[in-house]
DNA sequence: CGGGTGACAACGT
DNA sequence: AACGTTGCCACCC
């Protein structure tokens, strides 16, 4: 069983909207746990494949990938962005305009 | 118990 | 822009 902090981390991932995109640090904010991001990249390692996590909307700081360029997941997280229309320009991924719309709606 | 590690972030240089 | 530090914390020796 996991930790009720990791679970709440999955559960945040898992709204994550199609064709958006949210930093490992928002989401841990998100998860009521600021300053944890963290324990967002140990809960998605860690997080079961029958969960069905959309692991690749959940992205480095500013957009960036956090995979070392190269590696199968980096190229596999690019892929599945790309799919869901979001653009990648100089490794990071850039919000589309109905991303800031919602940013600017938010609390 | 102590130290190293890591799907990170924020700041400093 | 590219590193280095520090804060953070669950895990694993």
């Amino acid at each position: 069983m996991a930790p009720a902090s990791v679970q709440a981390i999955w559960r945040v991932v898992s709204r994550i909207p199609r064709g958006h995109f949210v930093s490992y640090g928002e989401v841990a904010r998100r998860a009521g746990m600021a300053r944890r991001a963290r324990l967002v990249g140990y809960a998605l390692r860690k997080a079961p494949a029958e969960l069905d996590l959309p692991w690749f909307r959940v992205t480095g700081a500013n957009g960036r990938i956090a995979f070392p360029k190269g590696s199968t997941s980096h190229a596999e997280q690019l892929r599945r962005l790309r799919r869901e229309g979001i653009r990648i320009e100089r490794g990071r991924a850039v919000a589309r305009p109905a991303d800031l719309d919602a940013l600017l709606w938010k609390p």
